[in-house]
DNA sequence: TTAGTTTCCGCAAATTACTGCAATAAGGGT
DNA sequence: ACCCTTATTGCAGTAATTTGCGGAAACTAA
């Protein structure tokens, strides 16, 4: 939700331990506007606390991603993630040549996931979907 | 099965040499009704022929999906492969709990692909796109 | 505060996927 | 059938992500 210390009671709440690397993770997404990729995310996270490692950090986005205080887009062959902001929920597509991201509203998917839900049972992950695909400009190069 | 033979004289108009190792991912493949996995495909391949390597198979595997001969599905943090049918389309659903597969008509995607088309230019790999999310089982579980 | 319980971390190794390069072999021309 | 060009392979190494394990740290309750 709206951030960061909501997360915080949250994780607390469900059991979850509140640590100091956890807490950097957060911090470090949270202080992006964007999406922000695994390594950098430990880069930062070792300015702060020399002695984390990156199973850590993969470990603790991956955590946040089930809590839904994180959202993951898969750029290229890399994970990058973001601050799930339910105020400005956003798809995104990525051109598999150049691995340009384009934002899009997730009004365009919501007739499909309903129709998901209601004629299979299944409820898709539709904030953690990446739709990859060509851009404008790479489709004409090939052209 | 049907796309087998043309896809060898597909590669080969395109200037790509017909090798056994191709040869033999591309049966294996094609002898297969569901999807399998890079792991499976190499160690029927070396069935055939002891000394394919694993980079082997994973080239393989790119060329045809970029050619469009099989289609690539993301099962849990595996890839997975499938002869592509122009007949037989379909997208798949995987829950992120179980791991199983359930297929959908691409149908319900054309609307949604045309429009990302017309209004940003961006032309979605609907063919290659896994949709993830829970299915009704997992769903209760947690309830 | 301290003891006790359980989660979490750091480390190392495993998994999965990809890439660079020298040696090899496929396909075309002779 | 042979040679030549160039795509392809096998090998070895790299990159990204995940997992097992023992010790360390966080919460809980007294």
């Amino acid at each position: 939700m709206a951030g960061h210390e909501s997360a915080v009671t949250r994780l607390r709440s469900q059991g979850y331990r509140i640590t100091p690397q956890r807490l950097s993770v957060l911090d470090i997404v949270a202080g992006r506007t964007g999406h922000i990729g695994a390594d950098e995310v430990w880069n930062l996270a070792k300015e702060q606390h020399p002695y984390v490692d990156l199973a850590t950090i993969y470990r603790t986005l991956q955590l946040l991603k089930r809590l839904g205080v994180v959202t993951e887009v898969v750029i290229g062959n890399k994970l990058h993630f973001e601050l799930a902001d339910q105020h400005n929920r956003h798809n995104h597509m990525v051109c598999s040549e150049c691995d340009t991201v384009q934002t899009l509203s997730p009004d365009y998917l919501a007739e499909f996931s309903h129709r998901l839900e209601h004629e299979f049972g299944f409820t898709p992950d539709l904030d953690n979907l990446t739709i990859g695909g060509k851009c404008s400009k790479c489709l004409e190069a090939v052209a």
